[in-house]
DNA sequence: AAACTCATTATACAAATGGTTAATCAAAGC
DNA sequence: GCTTTGATTAACCATTTGTATAATGAGTTT
């Protein structure tokens, strides 16, 4: 990762071209202290949503994080406190990028939206949106998923703070779905769970599946040709 | 665990309910001493199964095992030789069970069957045998996807040795679905993924289910409800 | 009962890990 | 230009972890 372009041996510089880059030196204008400190903060964070998604929290290291993100191990202390705050962050980062880059419940469709869409296509469209959200974050179902195989303070946190919502939003999203005939008239929590399935697990295992099938899921072909099967199931 | 019933701060003993207890003592007379052993090494085996599927590779540590297990840590070493051993030993302990338990394209049903099931039926009693699987042994899904989720050299490991058998059998079973009109036409390895995925994830996350929806996969139940929704999902 | 086997334990060790503190040094402010 | 601020680094510490080796002692054999 290395965020932090070309880190001469000791300490740092080339703020000149950091803040030469973005034209945008107006309201507070940012320091080239402040966007340096905000670039090594963002640089931890993504390092860390990649290591403990392959890794879990336990089996993955702060110092491999900091190495992966070119900075020095104790500047994980100096912005998230501990391992364990580092590991909330990334998840509250997650979940705030899911929530805007994906709705479950309003019309979704990226822009324009709810043009007369028949009902199922509309259900068509949020599944795509999903898939899509699935195939460009794997991270996101990765690190949560080391997270939910077993109850720790963790999880608990995670889910009262973030899970339960969106569990809610999709639960609302399956209900209007059974209303409107597209989803069978069974358990709901089970319904939420064989959709969340089918749709990530193709992405969350995306190593196994190109060592195993030959193919990379981060395809575009690739993925157009998940989303057109899972909706082909799942979408009566 | 602690397999060894009730161990006595220092040496062992008990070897006499050990022998009393399985009165098959005739081919090759097994030795107190040789029952235990094998204990010893069950006791190993299972504990690292469910370290290993709960923390992954990385994040569990042979000392918690082998206290799980309730032996001596360098006992590790003298069954399995080292930690990466004792992985694989966990993981073909998985996959032969599972080769014992479930068999993808055979007529499955236990017992019987074959008497006369249309292939729609057959299919619904093959998923039926897989969920019934993934939910007596959440560690097998657990295990795999902690190490799916990057590319390893345990990974390869697996996929040569396992996976990839595995998935071939997956392959010809949603291929003779798709022959019976039962799936439909698109991706193969995208339906065998929106199948497994949708049939495992409700039970590889048990703990987030159980504390999101105040439900529990263990539950008879409960498996009960979710077998109707993927029969009803993907059986058409 | 004595000798032997070998499953188990005690102990050690180097490396890795999470966390802490003081030093450093470039940028910001005067 | 000089001082101040604070982002970064160096060094350190107590634990943990994987691995290795020697000691032990119960069970088996004779």
């Amino acid at each position: 990762m290395n965020v932090k372009k070309t880190r001469t041996p000791r300490g740092k510089r080339d703020s000149t071209d950091a803040e030469a880059g973005t034209g945008d030196a107006q309201t507070t204008p940012p320091n080239s202290r402040t966007l340096q400190k905000e670039a090594t903060r963002a640089a931890i964070l993504q390092s860390a949503l990649l290591i403990f998604s392959e890794r879990g929290f336990d089996g993955g290291s702060t110092r491999d994080i900091a190495a992966h993100a070119g900075v020095h191990h104790a500047l994980i202390k100096y912005y998230f406190g501990s391992k364990d705050t580092l590991w909330r962050a990334a998840v509250t980062f997650l979940f705030e990028r899911q929530a805007a880059e994906m709705s479950f419940d309003p019309p979704a469709t990226a822009v324009t939206a709810k043009t007369h869409l028949s009902r199922r296509d509309h259900a068509r469209e949020i599944l795509r949106q999903y898939v899509l959200y699935c195939a460009r974050h794997p991270e996101h179902a990765r690190l949560m998923m080391q997270e939910s195989v077993r109850d720790s303070e963790r999880l608990q946190w995670a889910a009262d703070t973030f899970i339960s919502g969106t569990a809610s939003r999709a639960e609302r999203f399956v209900q209007m779905l059974q209303r409107e005939g597209i989803l069978p008239d069974v358990s709901v929590p089970a319904l939420v769970y064989i959709i969340v399935g089918s749709a990530q697990l193709f992405y969350t295992l995306a190593p196994e599946v190109r060592r195993v099938w030959g193919i990379d899921p981060a395809d575009e072909a690739v993925t157009a040709a998940h989303i057109e099967a899972l909706l082909a199931v799942l979408v009566r």
